[in-house]
DNA sequence: AGTTGTGAATCTGTTCACAGCC
DNA sequence: GGCTGTGAACAGATTCACAACT
């Protein structure tokens, strides 16, 4: 019945993806429908959270029954803007940079590195595994040309602010932010921060303060 | 006055950390003292909750001049249980965990990649930046000889289940995954995920749904 | 004047619990 | 009998707003 009640929140969005994993994962295993409880225990969530989370939606179930997989795998799909390809440009072809042009999953989703940026000139004119390397400066040009829509930042820290600002200037909305800088952006661009000394810290202050741990962490 | 007033939020945790490092920051511009406001408008907080996630911890300000930076930092870090060097393990030495490894970030927060575990014949044995590379087999013996209390899971998705469980199996209670696979734990055990197709994929919904654009994504 | 610390108010997100359907 | 979808109750997190202090 219901359909869009307002501003999704960010953690629900967050948790479809992880829906639509299990769903994959489910259909390989052989199964047809899949129900919330189902969906839930795999994932440590409670049966009533997956409901309430896909009922912001649409109503994809079948009382009695639960989710046909195949179904809802294509609905999430959609809603999570999966149906096309994602052109991305990879900002820094450092360490992080290599390992993250060479994830496989990225590509699995669709979302493809058409292009990376780095100041290195024996790297720039270059490809690393048949992407060609540009200078940064080149950001707008190419990102036009090739309707890149996504940037991954994995530049070091101390070059992340212009980065972040050549993006921008690019008009290239949805940033993927691997440096420890945090960048208030206007409301149309949609930066998520990945800060993998943050993510350990956290880690040290619950393992610091055992009495702490709490629900989903 | 107040002191601790139960479990501190998830969220307050993770900014915590975003704080610290603003501080840092500040405190490399020569700043002695630093105001909630500014903490706030630099990460796009409000002042309000700057304020209020600090004093779930102590009353560290000044009324009329802000925080001493010096002192706030130091007490940052050992309320994140930054005061000791933590030994880490790094499963798996593929694309990603060749990163990981060579990750300056992790070192300079204390954090001590000092072992890496793969099932490669060719790497086991020898070192990889100077970390030696065992079999995960050997985990156990070497997290208790080395006493590591964190373990990095940078395996493929296919090995993730049993990478978890052997390090589970070697007690090791703070885990940062890297694999899609969400594998529910005791409630001693702190596992941090991160799915880097699901952050491209939030981010693609947003991209997808501009009007639901909300909050600090 | 400027800023903290915090109770109270508000807003947001989660869980409960059950009617309705298969 | 089993499971969804959802309003209502609850829990949690954020913001407001102001007294207290420098």
């Amino acid at each position: 019945m219901a359909e869009y009640h307002g501003p999704t929140p960010v953690a629900t969005v967050e948790r479809l993806s992880v829906y639509l994993r299990t769903l994959q994962e489910a259909k390989k295993e052989g199964k047809e429908f899949i129900s919330s409880i189902q969906i839930g225990n795999r994932n440590g969530f409670t049966s009533a959270q997956v409901r309430k989370d896909l009922s912001c939606f649409g109503n994809f179930g079948r009382k009695g029954k639960g989710y046909h997989i195949d179904t809802l795998i294509s609905s999430l799909r959609n809603i999570l803007g999966l149906g096309k390809k994602w052109k991305v440009a990879l900002m820094g072809l450092g360490n992080l940079g290599e390992a993250l042009a060479g994830h496989k999953g990225f590509q699995k989703s669709g979302f493809d590195i058409v292009a990376i940026f780095d100041i290195d000139t024996e790297k720039i004119g270059t490809k690393y595994k048949d992407i060609p390397v540009y200078h940064p400066e080149k950001l707008s040009e190419i990102a036009g040309k090739e309707n890149i829509e996504i940037a991954i930042i994995a530049v070091p820290n101390s070059a992340a602010k212009k980065s972040i600002q050549r993006v921008v200037d690019a008009n290239i909305k949805g940033i993927l932010n691997f440096t420890n800088v945090r960048l208030p952006l206007e409301k149309e661009f949609v930066m998520k921060n990945i800060n993998l000394a943050s993510e350990l810290e956290t880690i040290s202050y619950y393992l610091t303060h055992p009495d702490r741990i709490c629900r989903g962490v």
